[in-house]
RNA sequence: GGUGAGGUGGCUGAGUGGUCGAAAGCAGAGCUUUGCUAAAGCUCCGUAGGCCUUAAAACCUACCGAGGGUUCGAAUCCCUCCCUCACCGCCA
């Protein structure tokens, strides 16, 4: 959520950076305008009625006390509360309408965002490894059929198109990842372990961002309020929704596996084949909870976290910056990391690093006590550390042979427990 | 799911209709006393919004789990819901 005084005070600037994003928006900055001055007044009005009925209030305790009358005071104050409840009204609804049109509103992209439109203007920053060289790449479904590492036909059975059922080797092979990821952010980069809810509320989603406005990207529970989480990120930056942290304790470092929940709604075809995009996928998650003054060096420490990954691994891989156009609604920048999949033929996003400077934090109201005593927003950041199902690709087509066995990264193998797969 | 007891400021804990945003204590900040330490004394110490404004203070409003209701007036009375604790039931 942007911060409504900076609309009111430079509007014209809020508008220019909103437009970097794509057109239409400044209508609802207006709108929200309007909204705010409307209700301000009301409810200046309604104060002005308040105090002076409290004043009467008190008169009237003390003359019954001298056992006076004070029946004209209460009839004024009566009268006073037929205004005061349509004002009370009026406000309420302005208030709703302001706070509606303000989470529907993104984030501000930060002051040097990449121009463009789409994803096609994404700059490359740098790259990383070698390709291997494949006489006749496999894509990583028919090396999973082979090795009898997933199953998609019986997943569909069980729960439809877009699910995957990991078997034997394939299921172990999907632990060790698991295990390898959270070893190493919490033992070489100190991140801090969760294990946090798969269901969150209402509340929690439209802290992080999902709420209002993409709830059907969300798949919900018929019992309770309740929805699946997209990614972790939900539930580990709102652990502190409401907060007033020491400043001493900042920065915040924490990493989460969950199972990830998305709708996908109409994604079919090349780009979601096999463990592509599913709506159920693994993903582990770093998060940091940070001040203003170093969320910018913590956005680079948390990608060069996430790329470490791909380097033990052997991946080759590439960081793409996300310009205007492709920055996700509550980021203010972002930096992906594409991992090279030479069966699919092409770049797979397997994470993508977000500062959302104050925007999640004024949402939830995250703050933390800065060393002047006053409370101030924090700063949230966020990446996948990685997403386990394109890593997973990644090492089948990376790693196949040409008898259609496939190689393991030495850093897999204590995990793994064997170098190799091999068709059984 | 059932029954019972509770939810008050960072914490503990008073407060059953009127000057209560809320006693007291603890923790925290500043000052004084003190050879040092320890201790004592004094002062300050919730959040959000509005108004005004360069900014702050002052001032006004809201907030005692949440939302409604009664009343001139609600932390206090009534209703609904949520959460916590205990016991029972169920269960990994």
């Amino acid at each position: 959520m942007l911060d409504i005084r900076q609309l009111r005070e430079i509007p014209e600037t809020v508008k220019t950076l909103l437009a970097l994003r794509g057109p239409g928006l400044d209508e609802l900055v207006d709108q929200v305008l309007a909204a705010d001055s409307g209700r301000r007044a009301n409810e200046t009005r309604w104060q002005h009625l308040q105090a002076e009925r409290k004043r009467l209030s008190k008169e009237i305790g003390a003359r019954r006390a001298k056992k006076e009358d004070s029946s004209t005071l209460e009839d004024e104050s009566k009268a006073m509360a037929v205004e005061m409840e349509s004002l009370q009204a009026a406000s309420g609804e302005a208030e709703t309408r302001q706070r509606d049109l303000l989470l529907s509103i993104p984030n501000l992209p930060h002051d040097r965002i990449p121009p463009g439109a789409d994803a096609a203007a994404n700059p490359v920053l740098r790259t990383w490894g070698t390709p291997p060289t494949l006489e006749n790449p496999q894509d990583h479904v028919a090396l999973g059929t082979r090795l009898g590492l997933f199953d998609p036909e019986r997943a569909a059975k069980l729960s439809g198109s877009g699910f995957i059922c990991y078997t034997g080797p394939g299921a172990r092979l999907e632990r060790a990842l698991l295990n390898f990821l959270l070893d190493l952010h919490t033992r070489d980069h100190g991140y801090t372990e969760m294990s946090p809810p798969y269901l969150v509320n209402r509340a929690t989603m439209t802290g992080t961002g999902q709420l209002p406005k993409f709830e059907a990207d969300l798949f919900g529970v018929s019992h309770g309020d309740l929805f699946l989480i997209p990614t972790a990120e939900v539930p580990v930056t709102n652990f502190h929704r409401d907060e007033i942290l020491a400043a001493d304790a900042l920065p915040l470092r924490y990493v989460a596996y969950t199972p990830c929940f998305r709708r996908e709604a109409g994604s079919t075809g090349r780009e979601t084949r096999g463990l592509i995009r599913m709506h159920q996928f693994d993903k582990v998650e770093l998060v940091k909870i940070t001040t203003p003054e170093n969320s910018a060096a913590e956005l680079e420490s948390l990608t060069s976290d996430a790329e470490r990954v791909l380097q033990l691994l052997g991946l080759p891989y590439r960081v793409i910056e996300l310009c205007g156009g492709d920055l996700g609604f509550s980021a203010c920048r972002t930096y992906d990391i594409e991992v090279w999949a030479p069966g699919h033929g092409g770049w797979l996003e397997v994470s993508s690093c977000s500062s959302f400077g104050d925007y999640q934090a004024r949402r939830m109201a995250l703050r933390y006590k800065g060393a002047d005593g006053k409370n101030h927003l924090c700063h949230t950041l966020n990446g996948s550390g990685t997403a386990l199902a394109r890593l997973y690709v990644a090492l089948l087509e990376n790693g196949q042979q040409p008898d259609s066995s496939v190689h393991l990264p030495e850093v897999l193998q204590p995990y793994f427990g064997a170098a190799r797969l091999t068709p059984a």
